[in-house]
DNA sequence: CCACTGGCCATTGTGTACAATTACAGTGTT
DNA sequence: AACACTGTAATTGTACACAATGGCCAGTGG
């Protein structure tokens, strides 16, 4: 609370200062990475004054990046009541998982026909980045990376509202897996992102679609959104009691 | 130019001050409908001040405003250089039709499964306003309604993420329609919207689906974006010097 | 002892001043 | 005459101050 994480503050617009809007995306990038990764539980109330003074900008800046975070759905925006990490209920995790499917389908079908070869070549570089998260025990950094890879699919895939829409899905995804999902099992294997690379480079588009429709199915089995989750949606309900007492260190390590 | 289109700006904090955020949705609102009933052109500037003076509020509202407005896609923020209205290329035109055919096949048959009998009510009166607003001549209006028909349709599919990406395909849509199409017809016929509406009713998946693909084809076939459309893109592409320049010499640099 | 009401405090919402960047125009040079 | 440069004006980006809302707690009455 009293530790800055960086100055950051400083050199108003040196570094790549061409474009404005760098703070923002530094701090929108740090709040997202930390909610990811868990280091800010659902419900974990995002105080402007306090995050103003944990990145050294003012208010307005925080602010704007809190309501990009609440467009794409990971933080809650409750209006005069300041801002919330956002802890999805089971029918809404059912949603975006409904929607990912679609979303993914058509994404698969796209990126089949107009992925580059160095489209690809980064793609299989986002796997072995993913892996070794994974092989190093970091678990947030491999949710992360995970959803990027979904992302630069649906970049392959060349239509701009698409890319926009399954931001936001990713990001939804990553905040319920981090939620949801039990704990032992690596949450997306990278072996079925390099099959689906595979698929994809070979332009196999029905083999590419199995595969990714496989890999969905993959990844809702492995949470617990059936009826015994009801613990876990417990925790979620009253995770904002938890937090109100005594914050432990929501933004400690950020 | 130094008109107050209308006062409207009302006592501050009186009337139904006690929602905050309702400053916003107005000034959005007009804002949203000035664009897409054409009042506002493509590629005109969106200068902060002077909307603020416009709708009584500084400019941290309208900020606000348009931050959204181009989260939606029909306002493009400039870093530095201020906000102008969209001015969706051939392209990016196509891609959004891409995506709405994906996202209504999905909501229709989401809606046939979920719609209930209110909600079918409520469909039915917005094809009647639709058919009045065309009666009555007003296109502007007309297209609007049309676009919160889709929305109406896609909250009827219960999905909230889709709803979401639904509102942004639609404004979208609507601003590529106001920009594009062939003046001599109406956009989007209210016959097939109540054929829709009908099949829904009886639960006909595969009839509503298919109803809806023709319609979505019937939408875009009444655009000109084909090659011969090159004027009116030219036009686009060079209205922002017909708005910071006198009228006497639109186009003096060509 | 419990419930309700009133005021206090913390936090967000809004307006505004200032700083910085960009565009434009005028001037000078080649 | 055309191009480049510099100074100025206008507009956006950021920070901050103040107002208002909502929650919390104490005090009071039943």
């Amino acid at each position: 609370m009293n530790e800055q994480l960086q100055p950051l503050k400083k050199q108003p617009r040196a570094g790549k200062a061409g474009r404005s809007g760098t703070q923002d995306d530094i701090v929108y990038a740090h709040i997202f990475e930390a909610i990811l990764e868990q280091r800010l539980a659902p419900g974990t109330k995002l105080s402007e004054e306090a995050l103003g003074e944990i990145f050294g900008v003012s208010r307005t800046i925080i602010r704007r990046a809190l309501s990009r975070l609440a467009h794409e759905g990971v933080v809650l925006l409750r209006p005069n009541r300041g801002a919330v990490v956002a802890s999805p209920s089971v029918e809404e995790a059912r949603q975006v998982f409904l929607a990912r499917r679609l979303v993914e389908r058509a994404i698969t079908e796209l990126a089949v026909q107009h992925a580059t070869a160095e489209e690809i070549a980064e793609l299989r570089q986002m796997v072995d980045d993913e892996r070794d998260s994974f092989s190093r025990g970091d678990r947030g950094a491999g949710i992360r990376l995970s959803g990027e890879f979904h992302l630069k699919l649906a970049e392959a895939a060349k239509n701009a509202p698409l890319i926009s829409f399954q931001r936001s899905l990713v990001s939804q995804t990553s905040l319920i897996i981090a939620q949801y999902e039990s704990g032992n099992r690596s949450h997306c294997s990278y072996d079925e992102h390099t099959q689906l690379i595979n698929a994809i480079e070979a332009r196999n588009a029905e083999l590419a679609v199995d595969l990714m429709m496989h890999h969905m199915n993959h990844i809702d089995s492995k949470l617990n959104l059936d009826e015994e989750s009801a613990s876990d949606d417990l925790h979620a309900v009253f995770s904002h009691l938890l937090q109100t007492k005594k914050p432990g260190r929501p933004v400690a390590k950020l």
